[in-house]
DNA sequence: GCGATATGTTTGCACTGCTTACATCAGCGT
DNA sequence: ACGCTGATGTAAGCAGTGCAAACATATCGC
């Protein structure tokens, strides 16, 4: 029993933070810095030692959510069909921002966190994680769309799959089960893709 | 001199904790309950005569932006070409896109109350002025591709326009004149009219 | 051993949203 | 003119927050 006695120092105390700071927000409770150094069973002040302020807080957890996001969006890649066999862009799209629009409504405490603020641009570590996502998405469109200027397509495309996560988190598109979601992201992008073909979406 | 001792009754506090929070709001300076009744020269614990709570303030504010919002939109639809002439879609949702954005980059601040967080399903004001625009949208869409299901184009439209907005609000583009976002914007919107042309944005 | 250093605690401040009890005023019936 | 009633604003106080400063404790290099 007495390996049990709490010691003073609690050994990886800014992991411990992390995890619980990530628990907490996937429970929907209030993420404070407070609250998080309750769930650790520490000191309210502290998390000081391992972030500046709660903002440096927020970052840590956000740039974890962009490497989960990223992850999840080069899964969608290789899925459903075999990653040697080229598949139709428009498949691929659909995938692409199903993933997206999933991760949001799965985790939408971290994509708020990731994406709902001014991120501060001095913090180059949260910065870089939300460029190294960006060099992803131009480069899948990249290899879609082997054309010339793909930048513009590749950031239209994004604030499609970004504008719809954002909507229905927010409830501006009704409460759907997961499957009416990804329904509505392969349709929307169906529209996009029927655009200037016969000037009316499927 | 006599006029100008306070009175113990305000007159009209609701509108004048309105546009205080605007203020406050727009002057980029935290929006709480409090600072609002500072601002309006009152004790803190006024508002709660007129607002249950922090979020119906909240809401209230939110609205008035919809309506700001439907505002714009509406000049836009009006605006550089002619209404009786039948404007090219592609120009007119442009424009319309290039209008949303910049409201939310001109008042970021009651954007992100307009659409930054769950909104509450409740408060039928504040949710019949989201469907309102929602309807807006709509009808430009149907009455410029008048086709069979136009509501997947309307809403993935929609979603360009909106993730444009919070991708720049937040950072993820890089700051810019208003002048690069509005050309940012066009350059979406055309390459998305291009997607299935020659399957390469311009 | 011993001192520097990293880590965690205590205390305290200013701020927040919100509740409860109280003060002031306006309008109305008598 | 008087006083009641309801609407509006105030005062005091609670629990919670982020944060800074001073203090305590454990670890590591010498």
């Amino acid at each position: 029993m007495s390996t049990s006695v709490k010691p003073y120092h609690h050994g990886d105390l800014r992991a411990a933070l992390l995890a619980a700071a990530i628990e907490s927000l996937e429970a929907g409770e209030p993420f404070s810095l407070r609250a998080v150094a309750r769930r650790a069973g520490v000191s309210p002040t502290a998390p000081y030692r391992h972030f500046a302020d709660r903002e440096a807080l927020d970052s840590a957890v956000a740039i974890e959510g962009f490497r989960d996001l990223r992850a999840d969006l080069e899964a969608a890649l290789a899925g459903p069909t075999e990653p040697a066999a080229a598949a139709a862009p428009e498949e691929v799209i659909t995938a692409l921002g199903v993933a997206y629009v999933a991760f949001a409504l799965r985790r939408p405490a971290v994509f708020r966190l990731m994406f709902g603020n001014e991120c501060d641009q001095e913090d180059s570590e949260r910065v870089h994680a939300s460029e190294h996502l960006h060099q992803m998405l131009n480069q899948s469109i990249a290899s879609l769309f082997p054309g010339a200027n793909n930048s513009n397509l590749s950031i239209a495309l994004w604030s499609v799959a970004h504008g719809l996560a954002f909507l229905h988190l927010d409830g501006k598109l009704r409460p759907q089960t997961s499957d009416d979601v990804a329904a509505r992201v392969k349709s929307a992008v169906g529209a996009l893709f029927a655009l200037n073909n016969n000037t009316s979406g499927g």
